[in-house]
DNA sequence: AATAGTTTTGCAAATGTTTTCATAAATTCA
DNA sequence: TGAATTTATGAAAACATTTGCAAAACTATT
């Protein structure tokens, strides 16, 4: 029956329960080369026994790294960044970091208070989503000097090194493949772009792209839409109950354009029979829609892993520059798009 | 062009140029209210423009609570645990937390080896994924007795609080209503429930309720499948590829459902006219499908903010004791399964 | 067996905070 | 105006570690 309390053990107990120094139990753990083989294995049990637990808190207070890396996402709840984070996890995790995450759905505000906390607790390098943010936030990292990396979009001027694909390339590389099965009249659908440069610059490729090759797309044909499949799907019924019909409709993301698959179906119109319908990303599933949806992948896997460990070497190795990775993303071509 | 290497900001630096203590300073940030408006203002200004930045390392040497719960999840790769972490984590920082997170890929020696971490940068708590866990864990949280609930799964008798759904009623409540249809020629498709008490929990209810109802399952039709939609897909066409077909598939979750859906068409039948198909989660699209999906909602959202609710006051307040939280699963009825 | 060299260990200072206690300054009250 | 309170501040100890330095314990060499 005896109370629980028990000091929670630290370094001087397990010291006194190994009768040596609490230095030499540092070094156990720290430098286990220094320290004989017999003493270790008086410490070893000592720390067994006393189920002791090293307290990274107290090693950081020693300009020793903290061991952790700060996450900033927009939001966890979109598939693609749920898979960008749990990849950038596992490979930080090999490298020997744990993840800080925050996620500050698409709020500036947030985003700065978001990274305040993390450095506070002394991460030892940031990842942000994206390559454009508030200027105050780059400050703040700036004047923390720790290594930072941006991932998901990719550009080769970007303010830290950029890790991800690159979205204009995306959005030309679908309008291209659109233009060339014979498609002019093309509407196209996005996510709201404000505080949403990886939106923004697949937009403005793909309007662009279009232009380039003579195509106008009329205003009405130019949709707004949030993030979800229910959403989408109504707008796109919406839009295809007018006389004047397109041919084809270009998505912003693979939600999207799940979405816009379901309203032509709902419509009475045979994709890609009577209207083709593209998407960006190649989300999981996109594949497995009936048809198969017509995209071009974001690597969000490789992006994860390579913002790892471009960031993880950043940290160890302070005085390499790090530099940025293009993951190029890849025209998936299947069922949903069909020449005119 | 001075040197960058200025050494970064602490709080006795900050005192220097306020001219007071550092005593004064900590106690601006942690009981502000005994110090002189005057005072306060210096000290501001002075920790603006040094940059400063507390140290929540050096904090949490004094005992203090270090302000970050520890999420370990077996993966962020599906859509509804990335909801659930989403949830939690947004209500955690609403009371001040920071999430430290760890994902384990269902591998128990990597959930220890993580816990572990979690444990040495002392998070003031930790929320564990489902039910069942290696008695290792739950002996090391035991041994740093820090608070701990348990999320996603509900049990009244569970080792530590649970918040989330049970299981084995949203099993039960799906089997009741593809009975109450009609169907007896059922089949089943559940994800591998090795180490996974969500799905095992959910799958022998199924089993229990269809034989209570004196339907008996052929063991061709009692299928495993991995957790994708490419994959359900072929098996379901498999499967429908005998003379001897079910008039109604009931898969463990909603991906499974989905392949299923398509797997049906794909094999030339109508859903739900030829034979229904039913999931478990209600994930987000489930509904946008067509047909649409009839499932059994699980709130993630509401199971991740009650579990940071929970986790966050036990920590707080570490004398009131936790008390799990059932989120009820809920039928929900679409156009997926029809009467026989 | 004495010396030199090497390996292993302990002492004490340092890290960036918080907190207790004591003191100084400001305010209240008669 | 001076004593009695109250309020605001500082000095120093404490927290759980790491590390530089020096002493102690071995080994090797003659």
């Amino acid at each position: 029956m005896a109370d629980k309390k028990q000091k929670k053990a630290d370094i001087v107990s397990v010291a006194k329960a190994a009768k040596v120094s609490a230095s030499t139990v540092s070094r156990y753990f720290n430098h286990p080369d220094l320290v004989k083989l017999a003493t270790r294995r008086k410490i070893e049990s000592a720390v067994r026994n006393q189920g002791y637990i090293r307290n990274r808190a107290a090693q950081t207070i020693h300009g020793i790294r903290s061991g952790t890396i700060g996450v900033l996402v927009p939001t966890l709840d979109h598939a693609i960044f749920a898979e960008v984070v749990q990849a950038f996890s596992d490979t930080a995790a090999e490298h020997g970091f744990t993840i800080l995450l925050a996620s500050y759905g698409y709020d500036q505000k947030r985003e700065y208070a978001n990274l305040r906390k993390l450095l506070e607790h002394r991460v030892d390098g940031v990842v942000l989503t994206g390559l454009d943010h508030d200027e105050a936030i780059f400050q703040l990292i700036d004047s923390q000097n720790i290594p930072s990396v941006l991932m998901w979009n990719y550009a080769e001027t970007s303010r830290y090194p950029s890790i991800g694909a690159d979205n204009a390339l995306a959005g030309k590389l679908i309008a291209e493949h659109i233009l060339s099965l014979g498609h002019r009249d093309i509407a196209y659908m996005f996510p709201p772009t404000t505080g949403n440069d990886r939106a923004e610059g697949r937009r403005s490729s793909v309007i662009k792209t279009l232009n380039a090759a003579g195509v106008i797309v009329p205003e009405h044909w130019q949709l707004t839409t949030v993030y979800s499949i229910s959403t989408s799907k109504r707008d796109t019924q919406d839009l295809l109950k007018a006389a004047q019909k397109p041919t084809a409709i270009i998505c912003g993301n693979d939600i999207l354009a799940t979405g816009a698959l379901y309203g032509a179906t709902a419509a009475g119109l045979s994709v890609p029979n009577d209207i083709s319908i593209a998407g960006i990303g190649d989300f999981k599933g996109s594949s497995d829609i009936e048809p198969a949806l017509t995209t071009v992948r974001l690597p969000a896997k490789r992006i994860g892993q390579n913002a790892a460990i471009a960031l993880a070497n950043a940290i160890v190795k302070p005085d390499e520059i790090v530099t940025g990775t293009h993951c190029e993303p890849e025209l998936i071509i299947r069922g949903s798009c069909a020449k005119i």
